[in-house]
DNA sequence: CGCCCGTTTGAAATAATTCAACACCGGTGG
DNA sequence: CCACCGGTGTTGAATTATTTCAAACGGGCG
C-alpha cells in the first residue's frame, strides 16, 4: 500500500507522453536509453532471435505495463521491444525513477512486484511452449490475453486479435501455418469464433480447460496494489 | 558498487545455514515462508506442472544464487524449488532483507540486477525451447551450465551432470528418451564425451556454435558487482 | 487496378514421441 | 555375500504432431 507522500511523488513525476506507430522499436537489444517507458495505450511485445533467424516472442505488454523496467538497473538490453499496434507511451527519466525507488519503499516493492509478475509470466510461457501441445498452447495464450486486457478495462470476451498468425506462432514456438490450422480447429469445435481478425471466446470454461489455464501465475491480486 | 556501510550491513546479516538432502523441496507452490534462501552449495531448480502431469524445469540455480527473492515481495509462490543435489543454503529473514533494501540503494539495485538476470535467463530458455531443435537445445543448456558454474568456481570443462536425462528433458521440453539419443549424437560427433554421468566438453567452440550460444543474456559483468 | 501481406489449404517430409523391452548400477536386505 | 530391486540409461520400431514447401486466395492500401 502506498502512503500519501508516495502517491504525491508519483503524481508529480515528470513524464513525457509520445505516440508510436505500429511495428516500431521501443527498445533494441544492446542499446540502453536513459528513460523507462510505460505503456498507456496499445500493445507491444518482447522478442529475441536465434541465429538461424528463428524468432521468439517472450512476452506481451498491455496498457498499464512497464516496457523496460529492466533498463533502469541493467545497462544493456538483452532483447527488443516492438509495438504491435499504434501505442501511446509515457517516458520517465531514470534519475527520477531511481530517486522514487530509494525514497519510497512502498514504490520500490511495488516495482519489484511488477518485475516478479513478469518473470512469473515468462515461466508460465516456458511451461506452455515446453509441455503443452499446439491446441492447448494457443488456447492458453488466448486466455491470457482476455484475462490481462479485461483486468485493464473490463472488456467483454470479444476482441480483435492484435497479432498476425506469424506472431502468434513465434509466441508459441509454432509455425504460422500450424497456428492457422489450430485456430480453425478451435473454431470448428465451438471454443472460439472468428471474423477476420476479430476473435470471440464462445465457451470460456471449455477454452480454459483446453488451455489448462489457471490465472494464479498472473498474481492479479498483487498487481492491483501497484 | 557498494559503499562501506552497505558492506558492513551485509556482513552482519543474521543468517542461518542449513544442509538439505537431494530431491527435497525448498519452496512449494502456494506456500510462502518468512525467509529467503541463498544457495551456498549444490544445485537446485524451479519447476512447474501442467495438469496432465507434464513438468517443466524453468530455471537452474548454482551456488551464489538466491532461491526465492520473489517471496520477499510476493506472498504466494507460483512454482516449486527443489534441490537437485545435496545443498547448503543460508536463510535470511524477510524483515532483515527488507530493511537492507530500503536503507542501502546500492543493495537494492544489486538485488534488482539479480532478479533481472534471472528473468533474462528465462527468456533465453523460452527462445531455446521454442525455436531451436533438440540438438541445439541440449548443447545450449550444456553451455549455460559450464559458463555459470565456471563463473562461480573457475572450473574446467569436465563436470558431473547434476541432472538425470528425465530432468534434462523437462528443462528442454523433450522426452528423456530423446535426450538420450541427442546426447549420444553429440558424443558421436565429438562435441562432448561421457563416462557415466560425467560430461566433458570436448570441443567448446563447436558446441557453442551448435548451441547458438551467446552469453550476453547472462549479464556476467553486471553480476560481478553483486 | 494491382500489389503485397497475411491467410488458407493440401501433400510430403521430418523431428520427436510413444511404447516396449532390456541393460546397468548402487543400494538394501536376507 | 549374493540376490533382488527400483531408478536410470539404452535401443528399436511404429506412430504422431508439427514442419516444410508450394500454391492460391483475399483484402486493404497506395
Amino acid at each position: 500500500m502506498l502512503d500519501d507522500a508516495a502517491r504525491a511523488a508519483l503524481s508529480t513525476l515528470a513524464i513525457e507522453v509520445r505516440a508510436v506507430p505500429a511495428a516500431s522499436y521501443l527498445v533494441r537489444e544492446g542499446q540502453p536509453p536513459r528513460r523507462c517507458a510505460f505503456l498507456l495505450e496499445g500493445y507491444s511485445y518482447r522478442q529475441k532471435f536465434a541465429v538461424d533467424g528463428g524468432r521468439a516472442l517472450v512476452s506481451l505488454q498491455v496498457p498499464g505495463d512497464f516496457i523496460d523496467l529492466s533498463n533502469l538497473f541493467l545497462d544493456e538490453s538483452d532483447h527488443d521491444v516492438q509495438t504491435l499496434t499504434y501505442c501511446v507511451v509515457a517516458d520517465i527519466a531514470h534519475a527520477d525513477l531511481r530517486a522514487l525507488v530509494t525514497e519510497h519503499p512502498a514504490i520500490n516493492s511495488g516495482f519489484w512486484v511488477i518485475g516478479l509478475i513478469e518473470a512469473s509470466t515468462t515461466r508460465e510461457w516456458l511451461l506452455n511452449v515446453g509441455r503443452r501441445d499446439a491446441r492447448a498452447r494457443l488456447a492458453h495464450l488466448l486466455c491470457e490475453i482476455t484475462t490481462r486486457t479485461e483486468a485493464v478495462d473490463g472488456r467483454d470476451d470479444t476482441y480483435t486479435l492484435p497479432m498476425t498468425q506469424e506472431q502468434l506462432g513465434d509466441a508459441l514456438g509454432l509455425t504460422a501455418v500450424h497456428v492457422n490450422r489450430v485456430l480453425k480447429g478451435l473454431e470448428r469445435d465451438g471454443l472460439i469464433a472468428r471474423r477476420k481478425r476479430e476473435v470471440t471466446i464462445v465457451d470460456i470454461p471449455l477454452l480454459r480447460r483446453a488451455a489448462d489455464f489457471n490465472d494464479r501465475y498472473l498474481h492479479l491480486d498483487a498487481r492491483a496494489s501497484a
